[in-house]
DNA sequence: CAAGCCGATCAATCATAGAC
DNA sequence: CGTCTATGATTGATCGGCTT
């Protein structure tokens, strides 16, 4: 289901005009986490991203403050609380905490430190 | 439906343009290193300094930069030449600066 | 060997700043 | 001043690497 429709508009590709290098080639495989939809469709995966209502990040959120790690037992009963996968909520978690790694280290030295001398 | 979602969590996004000067470094950068626009940490804190950004935002604009550019790479083809171009003269500078070194130094 | 975590990145989207 | 585009930020999810 790849098909260049017409020839890439380079036909100058000499010069030091941009090629297409790797990274413009990579491609992220469709999210699978999507529960099976629930129209019929069978092993059709959502492959879009799921959007979590207020009340899921709520949920989520106050569960973090709570813990910042989820147990296995725990992560069963909020994805069946929030109706949504184990790996939703893993993932949610995991990135949660880089998040506040990331607040943590920007809200501690926005002017200027000292060290930047390494 | 409750399309209002958060309204006011994502107040905080009053974002402000970078200077014209801060897009100049970061494209500079960007269009010099084409085959992988890949900073490291070290060379991200580098460029947040002499844009006066966070490494944050610096990342943020590597990431949009990446993805925008390879969504239509067309539409950057005037931007990459011109930047092509800026940084093959400093590149002839720095050569001119090492060959005249390298007579002053001769052992 | 499988599963979780980290760090970086992707990709789609939000909301606004700026061009016209 | 309203509409359309450029751009910074956010975030669910993926990728590769390392640990448990």
């Amino acid at each position: 289901e790849e098909q260049e429709p017409p020839g890439p508009p380079e036909p100058c590709p000499n010069a030091s005009a941009a090629q297409t290098f790797d990274w413009m080639r990579v491609k992220r495989n469709p999210p699978k986490t999507g529960k099976t939809s629930e129209l019929g469709l069978l092993g059709q995966p959502n492959a879009i991203r799921t959007n979590f209502s207020t009340k899921q990040l709520t949920e989520l959120e106050k569960e973090f403050h709570f813990n910042k790690y989820l147990t296995r037992a725990r992560r069963v009963e909020i994805a069946a609380t929030l109706e949504l996968n184990e790996t939703q909520v893993k993932i949610w978690f995991q990135n949660r905490r880089m998040k506040q790694k990331k607040r943590e280290k920007e809200g501690l030295a926005p002017a200027s430190a000292s060290g930047a001398a390494k | 439906v409750m399309i209002l979602r958060s309204r006011f969590l994502d107040a905080r996004r009053k974002r402000r343009n970078f200077s014209k000067q801060a897009t100049e470094i970061l494209n500079e950068y960007f269009y010099s290193h084409l085959s992988n626009p890949y900073p490291s940490e070290e060379a991200k804190e580098e460029l947040a300094k002499k844009c006066s950004i966070t490494v944050s935002q610096v990342s943020n604009w590597f990431g949009n930069k990446r993805i925008r550019y390879k969504k239509n790479i067309g539409k950057f083809q005037e931007e990459a030449n011109l930047y092509a171009a800026k940084t093959a003269v400093t590149a002839a500078h720095a050569v001119a600066a090492a060959v005249q070194n390298n007579q002053t130094n001769s052992p």
